[in-house]
DNA sequence: CATGAATGAGGATTCATTCAT
DNA sequence: CATGAATGAATCCTCATTCAT
């Protein structure tokens, strides 16, 4: 009963339907408690109409996957320009990170709660993505270093590290923000911008990072 | 087949390692993939007698959760003196927190990875864990803020989201020091504490943290 | 293997076989002692499929009881006219009612012995039934009341207790019939139609009762 | 936790707790559903105690239906005096049939409903006890017919089946009266007389059975 | 005697998946 | 294309029953 049932739909549509119905069901009952006869009743398609498109319930999970994380990382990459100063790329794509989480709960709980709970197939299809951003992020802070003029660079071991530390902590506070009422995409951000930059000693100083890019009120 | 079967145990053994059986099956296979079957042979018993003493698929999943939770605040709470400054008592409960994590990696991923991704009975049960964890946190850099003399003092809101960033990427680096070979739990604890007390911004002007304790090479 | 396995039928007639399976098999073992297994057996399908048909254990029992019940009532209507005199509706009734239980044994079975004996869910639902009998009986009483012109009529309790003993007797030589050989519908409703009318102080004195209707020899 | 543990006790006492916890389950429950960790837990024993004593929950059952089935018998005969009048004999009987019933609500719920709706080994022990219930009215019905001085005897076959219509009679309304509040055994009793001595059609005529005895008010 | 410990066997229920139409 | 009909294979759970102490 989830859809009203339009015949004659092309493939394309019918299969971003089931997805948009996998996804949410996935995301809210997790990989085994969702069942297939869930996902084509809120699809709005006959089951074996799932399977001739998506061919089996792992198939269709991965192809979940696939698809959110395909959008999480291309909203972060749209939120960032490459020119910019690492600090203000680092800002930006946290704000368009906790955005496109806040608007896709069920497709951030998918990655971030449920692919990771089940076996093989799935894990190293989200740890693809989790690496990108990883990457990006490890970018970030060598830049960064070079823009600071930084002579001995931290050993790589070390770099990773913190790049793992910092989207560990986005993540959390994506689910966090996720849950709690009242706590905007921006204001995540700031709080863990805030953190990461500056550090919680300098934050005992009174000296939160403010920004390198143009005065626009970056955060606060 | 997993243990060899010694019959006539007393209740108490026989319950610790359903317990051990439950929480490695669990943790490695999910709530819901997890089979009894599975975790009765691995407990080397029968069936029935797992559902005399636990009752039932839910309350065995609970009992679970609540052991885990129970050893790693209990580990926390052990690697911490009171007394202490704030920044050394962090390090210690985060040395404390990595090590315990990593000897018990499937307690671990029952709590942070199964438990929080099935329905309320579960979740609630381990966010309460969770909240000791980050009120903890949360004392320390109020506590922190006063060393300091930090006279107007970081509002609420702000020392919440720091507090749950910090555990957020705790968890996280907890992941994956187990996921990634050649990482002690002592370097996730330094990373964590660089990351945490100087950020990322002193960390490229070659200040990281160094500790406030006795000068004992507390890492590195 | 009850039936011959025909793939493919429609569904009213899949629930047909599966309802008269049921019956029978809960007839014969009672509700807790048949199993699933074996009444999808009999009915020649799988197992999922009565549970897609009808659901639960329960609900087929209760399915069962409706329409056994429903057919009782049924059967006993249709044996009655309206316009004759009451004597000769009873003996109507009976004898289509003796008809009945003796076509339908395992009907008669799961409605007097299995749902009775089983809780809540069912006893109401066949207690319904038996109290449209008992008032069909009761109102019968009170015609013949006004028929021989009885002036002080009984009172209500006493009609109740009365209408609730011919039915128990009913049911019980119902029962009777059918598992001695030899005993038709027709010399059962004759033997309760002699105790009832003219009490057995009357056959005492050689009055039995003798019909009120036209003389087609209506017993004996 | 049903009754106090007192040890030691002579294997007779031992063995009525436990039939008496029996009969409250079995008749409560019924057959299947009552468990025997019930039944021990009732009996204020340890399982394999009932198991020692009684054999198996088989025999457990063939036990409370011969106790039970003794003790309605013997009540029925202690309340009759074999050289009343044949009415008299039947009023008393059913008097003490109702009284028994009313008093052994579990022990008559498991003569008449539980033990004739489980095959075989059961139905038969009960079926005993009820042939001789149905004997006894028979032959009372044969004094009866002597005592009225009545020629051509009734057939063999008429007067079982109106022993059976009298008894199956009497059952339903031991049934009925133990679930309508405000019915006495007495009055049950003295509805059952009337339905079975006058018969409806002389109650018509106000004519109902009166009694035999002594003049001292046998009902109503 | 009495019991805590233990299990083999079975039963209700669900689910991913496939054909025939 | 689209679907109603159908099932093999698990999975959770219960229960009568038995030993070793």
């Amino acid at each position: 009963m989830g859809a009203v049932k339009n015949k004659r739909m092309p493939r394309a549509v019918r299969e971003r339907q089931m997805l948009d119905a996998a996804v949410r069901t996935f995301g809210q009952r997790g990989y085994r408690a969702a069942s297939m006869d869930e996902i084509a009743d809120l699809a709005g398609v006959s089951k074996p109409l799932v399977y001739l498109y998506l061919n089996s319930k792992e198939d269709l999970f991965t192809a979940c996957i696939r698809r959110e994380a395909k959008a999480l990382t291309a909203a972060v990459r749209a939120g960032v320009q490459p020119g910019l100063p690492a600090d203000r790329q680092l800002w930006d794509g946290l704000r368009a990170f906790f955005t496109h989480t806040a608007e896709n709960p069920d497709g951030w709980a998918v990655l971030h709660l449920q692919a990771r709970t089940h076996g093989e197939p799935f894990a190293a299809e989200v740890a693809a993505t989790r690496e990108e951003l990883v990457v990006f992020v490890t970018q970030l802070i060598a830049v960064a270093a070079r823009e600071a003029h930084r002579n001995p660079s931290l050993p790589d071991r070390e770099v990773a590290g913190l790049a793992e530390a910092l989207v560990g902590a986005a993540e959390s506070l994506a689910t966090w923000a996720n849950a709690t009422p009242g706590v905007s995409a921006k204001q995540a951000a700031a709080t863990l911008m805030d953190f990461a930059w500056a550090g919680l000693g300098n934050l005992m100083e009174s000296r939160p990072w403010s920004g390198s890019g143009p005065a626009d009120g970056l955060h606060r």
